[in-house]
DNA sequence: ACGAGAACCTGTTTGC
DNA sequence: TGCAAACAGGTTCTCG
């Protein structure tokens, strides 16, 4: 679920819910997630009034007007539920931490497989944590053009789609907007990532805005406060070009089956990428 | 130093 | 129907 659009989508509902609020109680259920809870999670959080929650790659931070920043990463099935009337609902299944607020709702966060985290550090030295001292540059920095993507990937021999992939070139990228970003800038994932220079490194970083722009919007208009009834946050209706969408007509080019296009599947590092074979190249 | 692959977990879908 | 294998949106470690 949580590349860059989702984690956004969680930030912008988590924010109106926490903002300005104090944080009451925080119930750590298992510590064990990707690295150990720390031990003193809860007595540096209770007490603290929030001030904002940003996004940094695919990290929630919550930020408190004295102490740590709360940093938060959903990995793979990492979700957050606000909930208005908490003791009416037993936490489910993997919900591991409880966070309750002055208010008297709920902020609950659910991860089944456990490759999200949650940690403490201090604000003045986020840029230097090794969570996010080697990050790259977010898709949106309006420091970030085609030249200096085509900088970042200069020499890399790695394919186009793993480079997508590498946060420390670009950060927020995942698997499935890999594949609907080299698609939208005509790019065959399997080309060399040193090969992108000049006008296709253009291309492709305006795809890769374009497809995260609109994952974000249809985030946002398909959830009233980005809330679902049940209380989770970020979920939305897909709006995949040609994720997960092997063997079915091209809809850039609407070739099909039979010659040498419609969209194929192919295994790069492991992971499933999604393309047209006749319109990336 | 770089790139590929495995590992970390659990749940769901697919295939025999 | 039932069971096993394959697969899932991320990151990090190891190995060549």
């Amino acid at each position: 679920m949580p590349e860059l659009p989702e984690v956004e989508t969680v930030c912008r509902g988590l924010s109106p819910h926490l903002v300005g609020q104090v944080i009451a109680r925080v119930t750590a259920r298992r510590r064990d997630l990707r690295r150990p809870l720390p031990r003193d999670l809860a007595k540096r959080l209770e007490g603290a009034r929030v001030t904002g929650v940003e996004r940094r790659a695919k990290y929630i931070l919550v930020r408190l007007e004295a102490g740590p920043v709360l940093v938060i990463h959903l990995g793979m099935s990492g979700r957050m539920t606000v909930l208005a009337r908490p003791d009416a609902v037993p936490p489910a299944a993997h919900d591991h931490v409880l966070i309750r607020l002055g208010t008297g709702a709920e902020i609950r966060f659910n991860d089944a497989r456990r490759f999200g985290l949650m940690a403490l550090v201090a604000a003045d030295a986020l840029d230097s944590d090794p969570l996010f001292r080697a990050l790259g540059p977010d898709p949106f920095d309006p420091a970030l053009d085609g030249a200096a993507l085509a900088a970042r990937l200069r020499g890399k021999s790695c394919t186009i789609k793993a480079a997508l992939l590498d946060q420390r070139v670009i950060a927020g990228i995942g698997n499935i907007y890999a594949s609907e970003a080299l698609f939208g800038a005509g790019l065959s994932p399997s080309r060399k990532a040193g090969t992108v220079t000049g006008a296709r490194a253009e291309k492709l970083l305006a795809a890769v805005r374009a497809v995260l722009e609109r994952a974000i919007a249809a985030g946002g208009s398909s959830l009233r406060d980005y809330v679902q009834a049940s209380g989770e946050l970020g979920y939305f209706q897909h709006q995949w070009a040609v994720y997960d969408k092997e063997g079915q007509p091209c809809p850039g080019c609407d070739c099909d089956w039979g010659r040498n296009g419609g969209v194929r599947r192919l295994v790069q590092q492991g992971r499933s990428t999604f393309y047209c074979p006749r319109r990336q190249r």
